[in-house]
DNA sequence: AATGTCACG
DNA sequence: ACGTACGTGACATTC
């Protein structure tokens, strides 16, 4: 029989943590962050995902009367919330009273001391225990069967440590050693002092070596270093006094009482707490969470609302392949489908779990509604199913999710997924191909349809699409559905949506664009992420540990420069040491404080030499947090290659980006970054890495479309065009121009295509506002094609309130008309931007398109693994590098036929910083 | 969640 | 007079 569960929550660090994680939240107080909302959030997610069986909350003495100075604020001023709203934001205890889980506080003793003595009186009656909390701290406590739940971001997202989960991170440390740790390292947030200038790596070794700190005192004079060894000798009291800070008491006077901690919800009691405050995202989970806890039982029913909303929707299941093929019949007679996919996880193990499917016949009844899913009974599975559709579960022991290919009724239907006289409408084409699924005839991605029609908005859901573009059709969304009914809901929105969009993307001109750029992206895309890049994690090791020895150096001067030791990370403490307890002058501030960034920094360079050392540290720590540390929990182990995501509906120009990891910003402007290139090299099967990128691309761009003469003499006779914009706009031959005058005039056409301003241009060059105005200003005089271009389009812009790229990509620029001068001016250098960039995404869109496309048909195994913004990154085998080069120029440089001609450079090596 | 900082084109 | 260069994503801190 399965133990039973009792969880213990730290409300101190929880409600900290929750105050700081919160969205904005709309209640009947007014808009206002407060903690008690995300608490709640975690309570539900916590009881949805381990189904405790007892419950409490340990709380500092006194700490949990706090209500509104500290937990609700408003937001982005972090003012206190006005007196005469604070009665009416709830209290903990009140929320404590609704859920009947008791609040234990105790004189004397802070909330850790209780949280430890009450886990370990569970574990001591046979239960498992499992303590909440936000404080890393708490790990000292993990043995069997007493776990720890540690929040990660924000407060609902919980990193358990069982006792494998330690050790994978602490190897060989036992947890309570970790108190041994902290007594000679010290912790500053926590004020415990430790002993002088020992750090984690010290203080790891010496516990490793000896076990303990008071045995690291009995052994003082074996340990090497003659300085760490008169520091222990001068700390000893310090560090066993920091010991004794750092340990968890167990031996709190306080019962352990099974029937008070008891979990049995009132669902009255609930939704009267939460009425009275008008907090609906909670209200809405009530009726489940009391089902589920009904009479102090876990029970697992509480279906009856699912059945239902399920009724009101007539969703039909379909399960078996006689099924599946007479639904393709139906579509054919229909002749279009509407689908959205169903998927979780990430690239390579992403899953397509179910596909909803409706099909609309001509006579505008509401559209019969199907469901395509993974389990045997052609439903989800209920039991570990989340109450919400928009959060994750426990990562805890997942199975590796079965996939909607396994039902046999899907299998039959893809006769009509290759059915080219059914149009597919459909949101979200990419998890189609990444599934592995193939469609023929015509398909209209809304998703990419939403986004070529307004792609200055931040979301594309379906839910997104229904309020743009939705008519008053479709039933409203309802609370509690599951899977089936969410996507079903959202086949019925796509049905509804459908024409006015497309509609729509035809009267704007963008249908082409449509069909032949970003459709036939996607599956290029698709390809991309899936084929991943290699890193060399060996190297990837060696780097990690090199960056943190320089780094741990690099702090240790810091500190032993300011005099003191503070975080050299928090903009905030460094600002204290270098404007108050340095005293160096302030040269600009930040709404929150002085301002710290390199511009700062650099002009204080000769000032201090704390300085200089503070800029390596900021150079290393970026690179080992981002690139390094960042990029290893994404690697996949079996393949040692890292997928990221494209995403095709973010940027509001037209442009790609990548997440998780972002590939499009990794290092190489200066060396020191440009070593984390050397980790990305060719997979098996390939030999290298080759790199082309498009030379000057925007400013060809620029040159197309201003016919401008200079720069269209510059590239059609293959000039350095910025030496030649530097001899016309300071009038000197152009061989007579030197590095100072090309770097000025590189500056100033990277200002034209940014969308130019004297002030923009003064601060890169850190010259006079008035010589910046002067270099444009003979700029224009110069260039008058440019000039003429530029004002054309800040002109149309404002006539139409939009502006187009060369091949009708469209950006709404509403802001263009406004009398706010800041905004104004915004949107003009968005404007003038906007079709330059464009046009270049465009461009090299068709190209990943035309390269795919010729890699294929050559029959070539070489394949494209990266897009950053002017380059493609492929691998590729020795045997197939000339055919491979060959085919990119003529994909790349006849990707479109411009005034003036495109060219690229292409660069092989072992790895991405060779190929360059 | 908001902010500051910094990596890329 | 106003007071910013265009487009992104990730990380650490905030008390």
């Amino acid at each position: 029989m399965n133990k039973q569960k009792f969880f213990i929550l730290d409300g101190s660090s929880l409600l900290y943590r929750a105050y700081y994680a919160l969205p904005l939240l709309e209640s009947g107080a007014g808009v206002y962050t407060n903690a008690i909302v995300g608490f709640s959030n975690m309570l539900v997610k916590l009881l949805n995902d381990w189904r405790p069986d007892y419950l409490a909350i340990a709380f500092d003495k006194g700490k949990h009367t706090f209500r509104t100075d500290m937990f609700a604020e408003y937001k982005g001023t972090r003012k206190p919330m006005p007196e005469e709203l604070r009665s009416q934001v709830p209290m903990l205890h009140e929320l404590a009273e609704a859920w009947g889980v008791p609040l234990l506080e105790l004189e004397g003793y802070e909330a850790d001391d209780i949280i430890g003595t009450l886990a370990n009186k569970a574990v001591a009656q046979g239960m498992k225990a499992y303590v909440v909390t936000g404080d890393r701290d708490a790990l000292q406590l993990v043995k069997p069967d007493l776990t720890v739940l540690f929040t990660k971001k924000g407060i609902s997202d919980l990193a358990v440590y069982d006792e494998a989960a330690f050790q994978a991170e602490y190897e060989g440390l036992d947890p309570i050693q970790l108190i041994d740790l902290k007594g000679l390292m010290g912790d500053t947030s926590d004020n415990i002092p430790g002993v002088p200038k020992v750090g984690p790596k010290t203080a790891m070794k010496l516990i490793a070596a000896y076990g303990s700190v008071e045995q690291v005192l009995l052994h003082i004079e074996e340990i090497s270093g003659k300085a760490l060894k008169e520091r222990l000798r001068e700390n000893q009291q310090q560090a066993v006094l920091s010991k004794q800070l750092a340990t968890i008491k167990l031996d709190v006077p306080v019962e352990f009482d099974r029937e008070s901690f008891a979990l049995g919800l009132d669902g009255e009691a609930l939704n009267k707490f939460y009425g009275r405050y008008d907090i609906r995202s909670i209200l809405r989970y009530v009726k489940k969470l009391a089902s589920m806890y009904a009479g102090g039982t876990a029970g697992h029913s509480g279906a009856e609302g699912d059945e239902a909303a399920r009724k009101l929707l007539e969703i039909t299941l379909l399960q078996t392949e006689k099924e599946g093929r007479s639904l393709a019949r139906k579509a054919a007679k229909c002749g279009s489908i509407y689908l959205v996919p169903v998927a979780e996880g990430k690239v390579p193990r992403r899953r397509l779990l179910a596909v909803a499917v409706a099909l609309a016949d001509a006579g505008g009844k509401r559209p019969e509604l199907y469901y395509f899913s993974c389990n045997e009974d052609g439903c989800d599975d209920g039991g570990m199913d989340s109450l919400f559709a928009g959060m994750e579960m426990a990562e805890a022991d997942q199975e590796p999710a079965a996939a909607v290919a396994k039902n046999p009724a899907w299998a039959a239907f893809a006769a009509a997924l290759s059915n080219e006289k059914i149009t597919k409408y459909l949101h979200g084409m990419k998890e189609f191909y990444l599934a592995g699924i193939e469609m023929s005839g015509r398909v209209v991605d809304l998703e990419l349809t939403g986004y070529l029609l307004n792609p200055s908005a931040s979301r594309y859901a379906v839910e997104d699409l229904a309020e743009r573009y939705g008519s008053s059709n479709v039933i409203e969304k309802a609370d509690g559905w599951q899977q089936a009914e969410l996507a079903g809901w959202q086949c019925l929105v796509l049905a509804d949506v459908a024409k006015a969009m497309t509609d729509k993307l035809a009267a704007l001109g963008m249908t082409k664009l449509y069909e032949e750029i970003e459709l036939p992206l996607v599956r290029v895309l698709a390809d991309m992420e899936l084929a991943g890049i290699r890193v060399n994690c060996r190297k990837l090791q060696q780097q990690t540990e090199q960056v943190a020895e320089k780094i741990a150096a690099l702090a240790k001067e810091i500190h032993s420069l300011a005099g003191r030791e503070f975080n050299i990370s928090s903009p905030k403490q460094l600002g204290e040491v270098l404007f108050e307890d340095l005293k160096l002058p302030v040269i600009k501030k930040t709404k929150t404080g002085y301002s710290t960034d390199v511009e700062v920094l650099n002009e204080l360079y000769n000032k201090h030499p704390i300085i200089s050392k503070i800029l390596d540290y900021r150079l290393w720590t970026k690179l080992k947090s981002t690139y390094l540390d960042g990029i290893a929990p994404l690697i996949d182990s079996r393949t040692c290659r890292v997928h990221t995501t494209f995403n095709q509906t973010v940027t509001a120009t037209g442009r790609l980006s990548s997440s998780e990891p972002n590939l499009q910003n990794i290092p190489v402007r200066r060396e020191e970054g440009r070593h984390i290139r050397e980790l990305f090299e060719p997979g098996e099967g390939y030999d290298l890495l080759l790199s082309a990128d498009y030379s000057q691309i925007e400013l060809r761009v620029l040159a197309d479309m201003s016919q401008d003469e200079n720069f269209l003499r510059a590239f059609r006779q293959q000039e350095d065009v910025h030496a030649r914009t530097a001899a016309e706009v300071f009038g000197v031959a152009i061989d007579e121009v030197n590095g100072e005058l090309r770097r000025k005039a590189k500056a100033v056409n990277f200002g034209i295509v940014y969308g130019i301003s004297d002030y923009g241009l003064a601060q890169d060059l850190h010259i006079p506002r008035a010589e910046a105005k002067d270099y444009i200003d003979k700029y224009f005089a110069k260039c008058q094609g440019v000039k003429s271009f530029i004002d054309k389009v800040v002109a149309e812009a404002k006539e139409n309130g939009y502006v187009l790229t060369r091949y009708g990509r469209r950006r709404d620029l509403p802001a263009i008309r406004s009398s706010n001068f800041n905004q104004r001016s915004l949107a003009e250098r968005m404007a003038m931007n906007t079709p330059i960039q464009g046009t270049a995404a465009d461009i090299i869109k068709l190209a990943m398109i035309r390269a795919d496309r010729a890699l294929r048909n050559a029959g070539l195994k070489s394949r494209i693994l990266l897009q950053v913004h002017d380059e493609l990154v492929l691998e590729v085998t020795k045997d197939e590098l000339a055919q491979v080069k060959v085919l990119l120029q003529e994909a790349m440089e006849k990707a479109a036929e411009l005034s003036v001609p495109l060219t690229i450079d292409i660069n092989t090596g072992e790895n991405w910083a060779e190929a360059k």
